[in-house]
RNA sequence: GGUGAAGUAGCUCAGCUGGUUAGAGCACAGAACUCAUAAUUCUGGGGUCGGUGGUUCAAGUCCACUCUUCACCA
């Protein structure tokens, strides 16, 4: 029976462009798993957005001195740009600043508060009566109460790295964005009650469920948030003018705080993608049910939104949509570590990493998938450095792989004319051969199926040395002197072998892979179509990314070749890339004058 | 300052709940092969598993302390 999978992504800010550790660290995992288990034959719904809300954004906004919407729609034109290069196959990748995406969190936000889990408390926040608004600390400076240093920020003194509890505590606090003065005035907020909800069910399912398929560093930081710091009243909104509109008298000035907000979008997307599909109910298929299991790929810096709030916000909107039934929880939340670059932690303003969009532009997607996925940070960090990426497309991706393809290819071409060679009987160590290929299907499917990618390529990396020592053993070019029936025998299994590793791999490198499939004279896309799509809604229209399977005849097993085929011409599918480009992708790195 | 992670062959790293001579890839040395993007295959050298002490019949694997690096937090 084919479930239903739902692969939510992590949500970029649209305040900068997308690096590799963005991409190693959620969109790129999150990706092979929705490709296998496509190839699987499960129901797969693959969502995510630009983030277009927070502080963050509007930060940037001041910083470029455009409108915030400019900004994020900048952005989010290059995520999907992107996306579309590399590969990513969401079925809907949208943003956070759509109506159904408003009107999906404040139906939670009304629910919750519906079901008693949210209540409002009078807090002090600094005021500017020049601009007439409330503003977040990170917009105040004043001078430290400790050292006396005079610009010292809202939450820390950079001076004397004294740390504050508020801005309240700076002496003649002011505006960073005006100079003028400010003062302490009283607002109210929305606060979830999560002790509330941790007893309601919370704690026990973070506690008592099966857990055992978590990663250990996902369920020990969960645990020890929950033990140590003891769950406490979290505010939902703020006083802020750019973001979602709280449904209530009296708070029309303030915004959903993004934390709040933006998870909420793993549910507003598969809303609206059901909506684009035509049935406006689909979504249900992977909320409801024991049916349909939910996996959140995040960034470690994420986890306890996703364990913990998420988890609260989803248990307290029973009801929502009129159902009687609690939407589903997630089952896992892989969340990776964090990748650096070159041994340094990656920075924008540093021009210290791998911009994706730029990086596009010298190679293919497939080599970068492949080093981004051999050095994964699943279970530490990792790093990401240039000669590791050019040794291992050399040494691994087109010596051990790529080249077992084509010096497969290239025989069947020189000595049977292109045509697929007639085997005749196998013997035991043809089938062998065969055989581990296809238990490979079961042993990398399972790494693939507990997230573990990097076990997963280099399982299948280790099935391509296999087939290589039999190409050695079996020495068709030798035979070819002396016994075609043998060279025969020896190629025709190489080319079955090829035919199922293709499939092993696709997951990781599908262009190569469709590449491959077609060279083995193969009919058809084994995966769907990515497609940009201006969507329109009421009042305003949004540019998002989508997934068209119906044309993808791929699954997860080998295919036959059969014999008496004529191929195409053989082809590389891979380049072999030369030393200087450790040098020239280095000298891009820091500070420059492109910046 | 608190919390967490990591310190294993020249390099990058695997080693789950403690148990036979500690593994892989790259690099290096030798050999085979020459179909292939000089790509493949075989063999080999190389590590007192950061340090000290402890628990145990048995510790890289548990405990304490310690050194180093890093990240996060207030």
């Amino acid at each position: 029976m084919s479930e239903y999978i739902l692969v939510s992504v992590a949500w970029p800010y649209a305040n900068a462009d997308i690096h590799q550790g963005n991409v190693t660290g959620s969109y790129l995992p999150a990706d092979i798993f929705a490709r296998y288990h496509r190839l699987k034959g499960n129901h797969v719904l693959m969502v995510s957005g630009s983030d277009s809300h927070g502080t963050p954004v509007t930060v940037k906004a001041d910083e470029m001195g455009l409108e915030v919407s400019e900004v994020f729609e900048h952005y989010h034109d290059r995520f999907l740009e992107v996306f579309s290069g590399m590969g990513l196959t969401y079925d809907l990748f949208t943003h956070t600043d759509t109506e159904n995406h408003h009107k999906v969190s404040q139906d939670i936000f009304l629910k919750l508060k519906e079901n008693e889990y949210l209540y409002t408390k009078v807090t002090k926040q600094m005021y500017s009566p020049a601009a007439g608004k409330f503003l977040p600390d990170r917009y105040v400076e004043g001078t430290c109460p400790n050292c006396g240093f005079e610009r010292a920020r809202g939450d820390q003194c950079d001076n004397c790295n004294t740390l504050f509890e508020s801005a309240a505590e700076l002496i003649n606090p002011r505006s960073k964005l005006d100079d003028s003065d400010l003062e302490m005035r009283d607002t109210e907020h929305f606060f979830i009650d999560l002790p509330a909800l941790a007893q309601d069910g919370l704690e026990e399912w973070i506690k008592s469920e099966d857990k055992a398929h978590w990663r250990p560093h996902v369920l020990n930081f969960t645990k020890n948030w929950i033990l140590d710091e003891g769950l406490i009243g979290r505010a939902v909104t703020r006083d802020m003018d750019w973001g979602v509109k709280i449904p209530v008298e009296g708070f029309d000035t303030k915004v959903f705080y993004v934390w709040f907000e933006a998870v909420i979008g793993y549910l507003s997307a598969s809303i609206e993608w059901a909506k684009n599909s035509g049935d406006p109910d689909a979504w249900k298929k992977w909320w409801y049910g024991d049916n349909a299991r939910s996996f959140y790929f995040i960034g470690k810096d994420n986890i306890p939104f996703h364990t913990i709030f998420w988890p609260a916000q989803l248990l307290g909107t029973k009801g929502f949509d009129g159902s009687d039934e609690t939407l589903n929880l997630p089952y896992d939340v892989p969340a990776n570590q964090f990748m650096n670059m070159e041994g340094r932690k990656i920075s924008g303003s540093q021009n210290w990493g791998v911009w994706m969009i730029d990086a596009l532009e010298r190679h293919d997607p497939d080599p970068l998938r492949y080093y981004l996925t051999a050095v994964m940070p699943e279970t530490r960090d990792s790093d990401w450095t240039w000669a590791g990426y050019v040794t291992r497309n050399n040494k691994e991706l087109v010596a051990n792989w790529g080249n077992l393809a084509n010096r497969t290819l290239k025989m069947i071409g020189k000595y049977f004319d292109g045509v697929v060679p007639d085997p005749g009987q196998l013997d035991e160590r043809d089938t062998t051969l065969l055989n581990a290929i296809d238990e490979g299907f079961n042993t990398v499917g399972d790494f693939y199926d507990k997230a573990e990618f990097r076990n997963g390529l280099a399982e299948s990396m280790r099935l391509s040395s296999l087939v290589n020592q039999y190409l050695d053993e079996t020495a068709p070019w030798k035979s070819a002197k002396v016994d075609m029936a043998e060279t025969g025998k020896s190629l025709y299994v190489v080319l079955q072998a090829i035919s199922g590793l293709k499939t092993l791999f696709s997951p990781v490198l599908p262009f190569t892979a469709q590449s491959l499939h077609e060279l083995l004279g193969e009919e058809g896309q084994l995966f769907g179509e990515q497609k940009v799509v201006e969507y329109q809604e009421e009042t305003r229209s949004h540019k998002g990314m989508t997934y068209d399977g119906s044309a993808a005849i791929g699954t997860w097993a080998r295919s036959e070749i059969p014999a008496g085929r004529q191929l195409p011409p053989a082809k590389p599918l891979f380049k072999k890339l030369d030393e200087s480009v450790v040098e020239d992708e280095m000298s891009r790195l820091g500070p420059n004058d492109s910046a």
